[in-house]
DNA sequence: GTCTATATGTTGATAGAC
DNA sequence: GTCTATCAACATATAGAC
């Protein structure tokens, strides 16, 4: 692997650590050679971070873009459960909930606002895809189209609420499978019924 | 105002900016003074956030305390619509939000641990005063007991997944007030017929 | 209680040798 | 492409005068 694709994959590691204050020489150490080199690949700290969020971003595109077609091979019923535990799976692997975290607390006022925008832009093309999936899976409930928006708008909250638990559970022990299964129970039971 | 509090109201504001990372001249420069006089007040930066942390957390202890109180004043059905609103707009004052999630992405491993245990102590202890109300607001609904605990771990996911939607959107122009009323109301439609 | 002066380390970034 | 050397600015913290 190159250096500069080295340097990305660390920052990766450090910004869900230390957010925006993530040092030069944080990353220097971490893949092995001294600051100066680092300003070969880059113009500098806010580029570095920005790119790696851009990547971060276009990953998790990519990755719910391959569960979006994967899901298709399962039953119909399945399919929002699936969806469902992949995301949580996705954020709970490594660090990438304090990843995403961090990215809407950069200090750095430009930086913090493309980030959001990009996380928004993200979300709003994600939304659209759920909803079709939704309409395609509830299609014998009684649930009106108006209603499927806002079904579909909770299964996002239910998602970033959990991410949420996850990140203040994080350091003491805590039955999360458990705590999962049950949160979507409930989201299943509910809009069954509905 | 004595120094003290003066240093910790501004404390407040620069954590939600800034998070761990704020410096001690930040603070100097906000109330008025020089940097060692604020180690007249403090042992270091750490205590200064610690302590901080605890009253941000009191205070919305006794927040909660005071609205469960004052809700007993409004039909029973209305009650968690009314505490719904009221936790929002609390969040939604000034820079709290930013505050609560800079806490849990603080980067000193220790003083993390320690500000989650107490963000999960608070919730633990809401989470049973709202399942009392719960039971109570609820009382002629079908809703089982042991459905009344999932339904109210959904109330605090909705909040959070909320509260997360309103930081991402922070930068840009977004009908807030619009989505709520639209979450609430799916909230409620969903409980209401479970 | 607040200050000046200072210690000691770290930050992001650049110049220029190899 | 990587390095050493260097920079000015900043960090947390302390000693001691007033």
């Amino acid at each position: 692997m190159d250096t500069k694709e080295e340097i990305l994959k660390n920052v990766n590691t450090l910004f869900a650590q230390k957010g925006y204050s993530l040092s030069m020489s944080d990353i220097a150490k971490s893949v092995g050679i001294k600051v100066p080199s680092i300003y070969n690949h880059f113009t500098g700290k806010d580029e570095i971070i920005w790119t790696a969020i851009q990547i971060e971003v276009a990953d998790f595109f990519e990755f719910m873009d391959m569960e979006l077609i994967q899901i298709n091979a399962t039953p119909s019923l399945e399919r929002l459960k699936l969806l469902f535990y992949s995301i949580i799976q996705y954020f709970a692997y490594g660090d990438k909930i304090q990843f995403w975290r961090n990215m809407s607390l950069i200090s750095n006022l430009e930086l913090r606002k493309n980030t959001n925008a990009l996380i928004c832009d993200m979300e709003n093309n994600m939304y659209k895809k759920l909803q079709m999936i939704f309409i395609e899976c509830l299609p014998d409930k009684k649930t009106e189209y108006e209603n499927i928006e806002d079904i579909v708008l909770f299964y996002f909250l239910m998602i970033k609420g959990l991410l949420d638990v996850m990140i203040t559970h994080q350091d003491i022990q805590f039955e999360l499978s458990t705590y999962i299964d049950k949160i979507w129970n409930t989201y299943w039971g509910l809009i069954s019924r509905a």
